[in-house]
DNA sequence: TCCCATTGAGTCATCTTGACACAATGTATA
DNA sequence: TATACATTGTGTCAAGATGACTCAATGGGA
C-alpha cells in the first residue's frame, strides 16, 4: 500500500490523489447516471504507424481506455466529447459511437472495486461502482501533435501504442480495440478518416500506408492513386517534398473547403 | 378512471391488470438494470406495405413500440431476444440493434410515469420510473402470417401499421421508427432482408416493390430483375402463378441452404 | 382475332477495378 | 561524367458492374 502512495507520488501526490479521488467516489451517484460508463478509443497516425491512446491508473499492472461516465443531464455523445476534450485538450473532435459493451463477464469479480482497492481508496458505504455497468463506446481520430494531455484525475501515466503492440488492458478493452478497429475498416471510404488523421501534408505513399494498416490488406500502389485523386478530395501542392531519395514525390492535403 | 377499468375489461380484466401491474412495478428494480430499456421495431411486409408491430396501453391515445427491461443479468441482445420473443411468439428472430435513444426530451415532465398514473398504477413510494431512462433499440424482421400475439402484460392493444401511416407514438417512438427505417436500408443490400420479409413464393415484381419502399426509389424492373439473378440467392420455382392477367410471371424464393 | 400490359432476356455504352507497362526523376556508384 | 536503379506519375487493357433501352413471348380481355 505504501509501496502504491510512493509511486503515485511521483506524478501527483499520494495525497492529493486520495482526496480527489475521494471526493469523486461520494459524488459520483448523485452526478452520474447509474450503470452507464463510456470508453473511447482515441487513434493517431504516427511514424506509419495506427496508434491508440492508452492511460494507466496508479501502479496498475494494466492499461486503460480514457473513459468516464454520463452526466444526469447529459448525452451519451456530449459526456464522450466531454472525455475527449478533458484528456486530449481537443475542441474540433468528432466521436462516433460504434458498439456496446454489455458483456455479463466485464462486470464480475467487480473489478473496479478490486481496482480501486489496490489504488488504496475506501470505499466503505458506497456501493455505486460495486452495480453492474454497461459501457458506451466511442472512437476519434486525433493528431498526435495537437493532442495536450496533463496528467489529472487519477491517472498516473498515459502513452500511445501501435495497434499491433497493445499492453495489457483492462477488462475487455482489447475487444473494444479491435471492435473499433473493424468500424474504422467500414468508415474508412465512407468518413473523412484520413483528413482527421493526416494533420502535415502528405506523399500518397504515407497516405496508402495508413490505408493498407486500417484496411488490413495490400493495395496497389497505381490503382491506389487513381482512385484518390478521382475522389477530388485531396488538394496537390506543387512544391515537391525535399527527399534525399530516388524521386520526389508531390506532398498533398485533404480539401478542406467542404465538409 | 373508471372508464379505463371498463376498457381494459374487454380485453383483460380490471383486476388483473391491475395485480400484474403493481407486482411488475414492486419487483422492477430488483429484477431490471436501472435506467436502461429497450424498444424494439418489428417489420413486416403485407399487401406490398412495409408494416411496424405498435402496441397501446390501457386506453391512452397513442401507440408505442413495444418494449421492456434489461434483467441484471443479461445482455442486451438476450433481452431484446426476450422481448421479441414474448411479443411475437417467434424463436427465430435476429435482432439488430441500430440506435441508442438518449435525449434528454424523452424523458422530460416524467411521461412514463404520467403514462402509469393515467393507467390508474399506484406509485407512491416506488421511484424506479422516475429516472432518466436511456433506451438501446432493436429493429427485426418478421412474417406476418407467422407472429402469434397474445395480449398480454398491460397491454390493451396491438396492431400493424403501414409505415406511411403511422399513429401518434408515445415520446420519440417515431424518430425510433425512422431511424430503424434508415439502418434497414444501408442493411437491405448487406443482410438477408428479404429473406426474413418474404415468407411465401413471390414474384419478381414483388420483391422489387419491397426494395423500392425501403429504398425509396425507383429502380429499373430489367436492371433488378438481373441483379438478384445473378446473385444467386433465389432459387425459380419452375411453376407459374395462375394469374388472371396478361403472363405469368414466375415464383421465387430464397435460398434457405446457405446462410 | 386482335389488342396490349406485363414479363424475361438481350444489347450497348459507361464506369469501376485489378493487373501491368513505361517513361520520368533524382541520387548513388563506377 | 556516365550508368544504374529504386521510386513515382501516368497510361493501357481486360473483366465486371451498372443504367438505359429494345424486343419477343405471354395470355386474358375487348
Amino acid at each position: 500500500m505504501k509501496k502504491t502512495k510512493a509511486k503515485l507520488s511521483k506524478n501527483n501526490s499520494g495525497r492529493k490523489f486520495e482526496n480527489t479521488i475521494t471526493a469523486f467516489i461520494k459524488n459520483a451517484e448523485n452526478i452520474y447516471l447509474p450503470g452507464i460508463s463510456i470508453d473511447t478509443v482515441i487513434f493517431s497516425f504516427h511514424d506509419g504507424k495506427l496508434r491508440v491512446l492508452l492511460i494507466r491508473y496508479g501502479d496498475m499492472p494494466f492499461y486503460n481506455l480514457p473513459g468516464g461516465y454520463v452526466e444526469k443531464e447529459e448525452t451519451l455523445e456530449d459526456a464522450a466529447l466531454r472525455i475527449l476534450r478533458r484528456r486530449t485538450g481537443l475542441n474540433a473532435i468528432f466521436p462516433e459511437q460504434f458498439y456496446i459493451a454489455d458483456s455479463l463477464e466485464r462486470t464480475r469479480n467487480n473489478a473496479v472495486v478490486r481496482m480501486m482497492t489496490k489504488l488504496n481508496v475506501d470505499l466503505t458505504g458506497n456501493h455505486w461502482f460495486e452495480q453492474r455497468f454497461i459501457s458506451v463506446c466511442f472512437y476519434a481520430l486525433t493528431d498526435e501533435a495537437k493532442v495536450r494531455i496533463t496528467i489529472q484525475d487519477f491517472i498516473s501515466e498515459f502513452k500511445w501504442f501501435d495497434i499491433g503492440q497493445l499492453p495489457d488492458l483492462f477488462l475487455d478493452h482489447k475487444l473494444i480495440v479491435e471492435k473499433a478497429l473493424s468500424r474504422l475498416r467500414v468508415d474508412l471510404y465512407q468518413r473523412p478518416v484520413g483528413l482527421n488523421l493526416m494533420n502535415k501534408p502528405f506523399t500518397m505513399g504515407e497516405l496508402q500506408q495508413l490505408y493498407e494498416i486500417i484496411d488490413q490488406r495490400k493495395l496497389d500502389r497505381t490503382n491506389f492513386q487513381r482512385k484518390m485523386l478521382s475522389m477530388n478530395i485531396l488538394e496537390r501542392l506543387e512544391k515537391k517534398q525535399t527527399g534525399k531519395a530516388y524521386k520526389s514525390p508531390y506532398l498533398y492535403r485533404f480539401k478542406q473547403s467542404d465538409n
